[in-house]
DNA sequence: CGGATTTCTTAAACTACCTTAAGAGGTAGA
DNA sequence: TCTACCTCTTAAGGTAGTTTAAGAAATCCG
């Protein structure tokens, strides 16, 4: 239950016996069923998700209804809305399962003490969200000097598992274009 | 020469005079010219800026040499390529002065050191690089949801001291679309 | 000061991507 | 098993943004 986030933190920090004994009993094991909600628009969001098995996708709906999907996270990968997690203002994205899935939840309150009592954390969260915002950073390169079809190749590339289990639109909604468009990008290959 | 620099570290963590001194010890001041180069794609990046004064430009340039700017660093804004940086590889972008400046150099092997010396420091980075991932995810939502006059407005009420003084050819490849395009957009109001 | 270079504007023709619509599978629920 | 509802495709017409080009305005530099 714990070897996949243990092995994760193992990456970047090495922990004891004592210190693995208190982060993991911090952990509430969830499951969710395909479709369910982990957190909407609004509401302030308390937990850091890891996701030990299924999918989960984070998105954000505009004033017009259309959603842009900011991030998917499959198994081994940390999500959340980090402003609204920080901060504990309301949420601007929407997270929910793409599949049943098996989730670790880290409560902002236990953050604020395991960061207190194993201070190591502060490093490995560091180096988790610097790898977040590197990859930010390279996508809106991406998106700016991009073409969609370019872009989409670029997405199967590197994800291609991501690929097999998610919608036209999901992945269209990702790449900032219509389902349609995505639909006569691949009819072309 | 460093009040700048405490002023923007005090705001997320607190330091004794004797780590003050310490840590503006491995800082290197220097002044740059409009125009000079403090980093160029392919090189690796071996320092973190902090500028003190004047304008720093961060931007990729595409096998097209078409230029992308990915930020713009006044005034008590830190910047650098962070991905080049913290891993010692090859840096993707460039880093030049828009204007004669004042800049702070940390290098990474003084980085590491404050670290260790003054772990106070993995949390203030923390708490850095965790703001920049959320602008960067904001942007990339605001990339794909919006047209480039919405995106346009938004710039110049976020960043109306940055607006008057640079080039609108930098705008534009901020924004993603060309000199042209934003001329245009310009004339319509 | 004057010439060279860069920056900005305008406009016409073009392309990437969107909108709308209609039809063909697939899947889920009663 | 039938119906409803998503998902995906295809295609026609529309719009946001590009390309090319040429001139005007501003800035740099000897």
């Amino acid at each position: 239950m714990y070897s996949l986030i243990l092995a994760n933190i193992a990456r970047h920090i090495s922990l004891t016996d004592k210190e693995k004994t208190y982060f993991t009993a911090l952990l509430k094991n969830i499951q969710v069923n395909k479709k369910d909600i982990l957190l909407k628009e609004g509401q302030v969001c308390t937990k850091f998700y890891f996701v030990n098995s299924g999918a989960v996708r984070a998105y954000y709906v505009d004033r017009q209804d259309k959603e842009t999907t900011i991030m998917f996270g499959v198994a081994d990968w940390w999500i959340t809305d980090m402003y609204s997690f920080l901060n504990q203002v309301p949420a601007i994205m929407y997270l929910d399962a793409l599949e049943n899935s098996e989730v670790l939840e880290l409560s902002k309150e236990s953050m604020d003490n395991l960061y207190i009592e194993v201070p190591k954390f502060e490093r490995f969260f560091r180096i988790i969200i610097q790898n977040a915002y590197v990859r930010e950073q390279v996508r809106v390169i991406q998106n700016l000097s991009m073409t969609a079809e370019e872009r989409y190749e670029i997405f199967i590339k590197k994800y291609p598992h991501i690929v097999q289990r998610v919608t036209l639109k999901q992945i269209a909604s990702y790449l900032g274009i219509t389902p349609e468009f995505l639909s006569t990008i691949r009819a072309r290959k």
